[in-house]
DNA sequence: TGTACATCAGTGAACGCGCGTTCACTGATGTAC
DNA sequence: TGTACATCAGTGAACGCGCGTTCACTGATGTAC
């Protein structure tokens, strides 16, 4: 694989790609606030500025890793809801709930990255926003799904008014048509749980109040499709 | 008050306190993990080495500032609580859910120390569980209150089965007595739910889908008051 | 197909900085008689 | 109440370390004619 030749532009993606996995595989260790571009050179046998000729500063190379962790998330999202149909959407939120929390516990310190506390001192910018949304759009189309699928005249369980202003329109006008206010508003509670669930589990809060994770996350996923999937009645 | 005379056990005390809230004033710039002792130091008037009369190493340091942190949330929680009467749970909810989420964002850094992503290299030693505590207690009696106050008979909305061995029955018994199964457990969404909200609202992720954060706040509470608390009918 | 020049990956030394922790010390405060 | 000794807060210098970033350089790869 290494002793390949290779033009000077696949040798720069290569590179690149290196860079990267090196920088997941010492986060791992000692977490993203101490990644650092000299341990990353000294690993990959390089000096500690050749680093420099790939990424121009420490902040584009955690942006980069910010990017690729929501994608890497995103796309095994959307594998595992491409894995089940679109006629038992509690069946297709448990597959998906449950793909988010193993790519969670595989790779705990990207997770970190993306869903703990902000790195100190670094601002995500604007570019990692279209790659965060792709999880979150799996998780709405399922509810989308579910009720153009249902019956006409099918309703929420419990039915509140919702203000107006309380939501972000336009996105839900797109990703959610057709969809009650309300269950909109508890989609968002779903979202929530799923990853707040798997914060609690990774950082350790659970520990002292719930034993067997795997059966309470199913219980979870099933009270969290009570909340937004039309009952069949 | 700094040239007051003190015996040397109020003195010690003091510079205690004085080395906590510097090394709080300075999380809120930079955040835990860059959290250094000769800045403290430096901010005290200090030479670095005199911190170290009071805290062997950094990671004695950053416990104290967790355990004051918990202690901090919890006792404003009950607080919140104490300013209540038992008769309306609901608004209990509110209040205390209320009064956690002012905390953080009063204390984003302390939040982010105790609900983020674990310090790399440091493991909070088992003195942190009792502090951690606190707060849920709060949120577990308000359940426990409204069930013992309710009419016999009464049950939750939807029932379900609960295995045995998913939750640890030993804290939920002396805890929540008399809450049905199925109860406890949603309890626990609750409480992940109020932590979830807040860390999603701190960390930036609500941007783009909750305009509203107040009114939405509002509304996740009722719904996990309706997910909790016993129906009166 | 061959040559001249431009591009670019990687080197090695340096700048200026900060960190946690140790240790022998001084001088003030506290304690036992 | 006074003295002798023990305790302890804070000093200042040092150890050994790591960091991000810059810059002038060498030598190999690519490109235009």
């Amino acid at each position: 694989m290494s002793d390949v030749r290779r033009s000077r532009a696949e040798a720069r993606v290569h590179q690149i790609e290196t860079i990267k996995s090196t920088s997941r595989r010492l986060m791992a260790k000692s977490g993203a606030p101490a990644l650092s571009l000299r341990e990353v050179a000294r690993e990959m046998g390089l000096v500690s500025s050749a680093i420099y000729r790939y990424f121009p500063t420490r902040d584009d190379l955690l942006t980069a890793l910010i990017v690729d962790a929501y994608n890497d998330l995103g796309a095994s999202a959307e594998r595992a809801m491409a894995r089940c149909v679109e006629g038992d959407p509690r069946r297709r939120l448990h597959v998906v709930a449950g793909s988010i929390r193993r790519w969670a516990k595989r790779n705990p310190h990207e997770y970190a990255l993306i869903y703990g506390s902000p790195i100190p001192g670094y601002d995500a910018p604007e570019l990692t926003i279209a790659a965060a949304t792709r999880v979150t759009l799996v998780l709405a189309t399922i509810v989308a799904d579910a009720w153009r699928g249902a019956e006409k005249g099918v309703r929420a369980v419990v039915d509140v008014p919702i203000h107006d202003g309380m939501l972000e329109r336009r996105g839900f006008e797109r990703v959610m048509p057709g969809v009650p206010d309300v269950t909109r508003a508890r989609a968002i509670i779903v979202w929530s749980q799923i990853f707040g669930f798997v914060s609690f589990e990774l950082f350790g809060h659970y520990k002292g109040s719930v034993r067997n994770t795997n059966r309470y996350f199913d219980f979870v996923v099933d009270e969290m499709a009570n909340l937004v999937l039309p009952t069949s009645v």
